[in-house]
RNA sequence: GGGUGAUUAGCUCAGUUGGUUAGAGUGCUUGCUUGACGUGCAAGAGGUCAUAGGUUCGAGUCCUAUAUCGCCCACCA
């Protein structure tokens, strides 16, 4: 017997050490087919809030909906646990730099924290009812996918899609390392805009630049302007020179130049911008690079070497107007490209880094972008956009410490990289030797490690390859190849969906999934977004799911439509409270009834036990066909409006029958009990996607054919009641006129109806007819009367047994 | 500035291919001790569907502008 009252808390523990134990969520190769899903690794920056909760248990259902219809579910977990955002997770809390504490030390220190953060992921995830099996869960820096992201690396490396060059890259200079395009965030920051006057060499004509980094002036090569800018046309040609820095530079002509901005004049330095770096390939001009790893001008620099950044403008500009080359400043307020991790103003270096190539298979990526079906559709345009705009190859080595080294050593003499055998990965290049005692290009013998590590995206891009074993003797290849279903929010098309797709052309020359969901993100209120800053999080995940159990926390983050923002809501957590008490009520009604019940081969069904199965029936076609748009949230709201209206409707008036077979017979009592035995169950398989914990509960005390009700599938019914769905809305239509008769009258519904005269027509009379014991029950009509009229219905005469009357 | 999505009841949201008087929950008002549930049941009030044009016999739905918001990008001249 189902408990008086639910308790959720016990429940849901019990049901959690059950599913542990019976292994129900364990991941095994067998004849059914596999759907498999590459979830985020969460970015380990100690940072868990309802977001996360949000969009991971929008994938969870996807995996709890695909295993109730017969496929063998992939669903590993992992944590994203190496690169900056743990670095600098771990600097905050030490309040120490990572260079203050040293490599080895401050790598120790990541893994330990890094643990203590995945211990509380895995404990929240594990409460909330993720169906994972945590024996296939994986780290982005075990030794195990250690050696996954360096034979990736080394892969790439032998098919010439990845090499090693001095280039011009983004350089943050607060966290000391290079960074990628898709690491930037833009900022408003406050500045001057400085109007400088130059002179040409041949002519000593004054013209006059703008800029906002007069602090560059000693980095000019060149100055350019519009070749169709009539006004500064005749420029061209000609030597411009720099004041103060006292050098003399070309002054040409380029498209690019928009001669309504400023003045119309740029100076081209390097370098100040990625223009600046287009030039400078583009016209093969000088480089000139003043500034130092740490934000500083380079000491050679007269005047002004060993300054800030920003002290060395200031100076600058003094120097300018002092020597009078200055004819005016404005304040600006502009937008600059920021590092997203620590907010700081990004520069260009350049060293030699290790890029992978993007800008020459810019096409391949689409296409596999055009192979691939998106949910929302739309996103594919957002995905499309960001591959068609990007500038850069991209940028995978970084100069810090918590990440997956490169398998990578250089020969002293000529320079040249000598690479790791696959065989002997992983490596650490600064503890292990390579194993070649010369360098095959010069016979050096003596070889200096490589220092960098990479990019957090670089390893965080191979989790389909870290799933599938990439490169092992007993690898899933040949299931995961695709893999069926990459889930996560709109944020990281540009990197995590994008650097898979990278990733896997490279490899296999295909793509790494079937299908891409995408989903929007949690806001605190319309139009304001979750942010730590403003301290607008309402709640803490775990303390939610205390206050309201798992099952209501799942229903707030299973509703709303795929990839649009989701606002937290105490209403719609009301509101899953509500739904889950009414299904464990429903539940007991039903159990109740089905006391001496037997299942066994069943057609006569009584009119209105028909109509309600037509009506689950063509229900849940709609639900099903949602889930399989990964509509999770529009599909829990169909059901869940059919649900209330069994309830209300249906249970209304079956309940009658089952009550009282000596008045209504033993059959059409069989014919109730049958309807709901169906009906119950496949309504607690269908809700068992979003609230794992009740329907096990209910489903283990009145059914119990399966180990779980995760391991039952979902079978359409297959019944062909037309006629009875379509009129059966009529009587339930009548029952609420009269129902709201005896409302208006202030009466209880139970209240005698004495007198009760129908006119309709024909066939809706039949129908009644056909129906009509249930429907006098359910109103309790005393007197029925029918008049036959063309078409349609209405009630001609009703008389209601008042309270008076009674006495 | 470019791309993309959103704007529907006080609040949180549905509204399939354009087709009667626009829906749900919550909140508000009123009633009902109905043998599963008062975390319930029944009913009522509440919307010029962001704004302005257009297409159409007919627009919440399609088109064009504008406004506001979210996300992504571009703006260091």
């Amino acid at each position: 017997m189902l408990d008086k009252k639910y308790n959720a808390k016990e429940k849901e523990e019990k049901w959690l050490n059950y599913w542990r134990d019976e292994k129900i969520y364990e991941f095994k190769p067998d004849e059914r087919e596999v759907f498999s899903i590459d979830t985020p690794p969460p970015t380990v920056n100690g940072k868990i809030h309802i977001g996360h909760i949000f969009s991971y248990s929008q994938t969870e259902m996807i995996a709890r909906y695909k295993r109730l219809r017969g496929y063998n579910i992939f669903y590993p977990f992992g944590f994203d646990d190496n690169g900056l955002p743990s670095e600098r997770l771990v600097e905050k809390e030490q309040g120490k730099k990572a260079h203050e504490i040293g490599r080895e030390a401050f790598s120790k220190l990541c893994y330990e924290t890094t643990d203590k953060y995945e211990a509380e992921f895995q404990e929240l995830f594990t409460r909330l009812g993720v169906s994972t099996d945590w024996n296939i869960h994986y780290k982005t820096v075990s030794p195990k996918t250690i050696k996954i992201s360096q034979s990736s690396f080394l892969d790439l490396v032998k098919k010439g899609h990845c090499y090693h060059k001095e280039s011009p890259a983004l350089w943050c200079n607060e966290c000391l390392t290079s960074i990628a395009q898709a690491e930037l965030e833009t900022k408003k920051v406050k500045t001057t805009f400085n109007y400088i006057k130059f002179k040409t060499v041949e002519d000593g004509e004054e013209f006059v630049i703008a800029t906002t980094r007069p602090e560059l002036l000693p980095a000019i090569v060149s100055v350019f302007v519009n070749p169709d800018d009539l006004k500064h046309k005749h420029l061209i040609g000609k030597t411009a020179h720099i004041p103060i820095i006292d050098v003399e530079v070309p002054i040409m002509a380029d498209e690019l130049v928009d001669s309504e901005k400023g003045t119309g004049i740029v100076m081209c330095c390097t370098f100040g911008d990625q223009t600046d770096i287009y030039w400078w390939k583009k016209y093969n001009l000088e480089l000139k690079y003043i500034f130092t790893e740490d934000g500083r001008i380079k000491d050679e620099i007269l005047n002004y070497g060993g300054l800030k950044i920003k002290a060395a403008r200031k100076k600058i500009i003094e120097d300018l107007q002092e020597a009078g080359y200055v004819l005016k400043i404005e304040e600006l307020e502009h937008e600059v490209q920021t590092h997203e991790r620590c907010g700081t103003e990004v520069e260009y270096s350049v060293m030699k880094q290790w890029f992978i190539d993007i800008m020459n298979h810019k096409d391949d990526f689409l296409k596999i972008g055009e192979s691939i079906n998106w949910y929302p559709s739309h996103m594919q345009t957002r995905y499309n956009e960001w591959v068609s705009n990007i500038m850069w190859d991209w940028c995978i080595s970084r100069q810090r410490y918590f990440g997956v080294p490169f398998p990578v050593w250089y020969c002293e003499n000529c320079h040249d990289p000598i690479f790791a055998n696959l065989t002997d990965l992983p490596v650490n290049p600064l503890v292990d030797k390579p194993k070649i005692q010369k360098c095959p290009k010069c016979g050096g013998t003596n070889f200096r490690p490589e220092t960098d590590v990479m990019d957090t995206w670089a390893t965080s891009s191979v989790t389909p390859l870290i799933n599938m074993r990439y490169g092992e003797k007993d690898n899933y290849e040949a299931i995961l190849r695709p893999m069926s279903l990459r889930s996560n929010a709109s944020e990281i098309i540009r990197t995590w969906d994008f650097y898979t797709i990278v990733k896997s052309f490279y490899h296999f020359q295909e793509r790494p999934w079937n299908n891409v969901m995408i989903s929007g993100f949690v806001m605190a209120n319309k139009g304001e977004k979750i942010s730590k800053s403003k301290g607008n999080s309402k709640a803490e995940p775990i303390d939610l799911i205390n206050e309201y159990s798992a099952d209501v926390i799942r229903y707030w983050a299973g509703s709303g439509r795929l990839g649009t923002d989701i606002t937290f809501s105490e209403e719609t957590l009301l509101r899953g409270k509500k739904l889950i008490n009414k299904i464990f009520n429903v539940s007991k009604f039903i159990e109740m009834h089905l006391a001496d019940f037997q299942d066994k081969e069943f057609t006569n069904y009584e009119y209105i036990d028909k109509w309600i199965l037509a009506r689950f029936q063509d229900m849940e076609k709609g639900f099903l066909k949602y889930l399989d748009e990964f509509e999770v949230g529009l599909a829990l709201n169909h059901l869940e409006k059919f649900f209330w209206n069994f309830c209300d409707d249906y249970i209304e008036i079956v309940k009658h029958r089952l009550y009282r077979p000596e008045e209504f017979g033993s059959e059409p009592r069989y014919s109730g009990q049958k309807t709901v035995y169906i009906i119950l169950y496949k309504l607690l398989q269908d809700f068992s996607i979003f609230f794992p914990y009740i329907t096990e509960e209910i489903y283990q005390e009145i059914y119990h054919d399966k180990k779980s009700i995760h391991l039952t599938e979902i079978k359409e019914l297959n019944f062909n009641f037309g006629q009875e769905k379509e009129f059966g809305n009529i009587i339930v239509d009548i029952i609420s006129i009269v129902r709201g008769e005896k409302s208006s009258n202030n009466l209880s519904l139970k209240t005698e109806v004495t007198n009760l005269e129908i006119s309709a027509a024909k066939e809706i009379k039949e129908t009644i007819a056909k129906a009509k014991k249930d429907f006098q029950a359910t109103l309790f009509v005393k007197n029925l009367k029918f008049k036959e009229i063309e078409s349609g219905f209405k009630i001609t005469k009703i008389e209601l047994l008042k309270d008076n009357e009674k006495i």
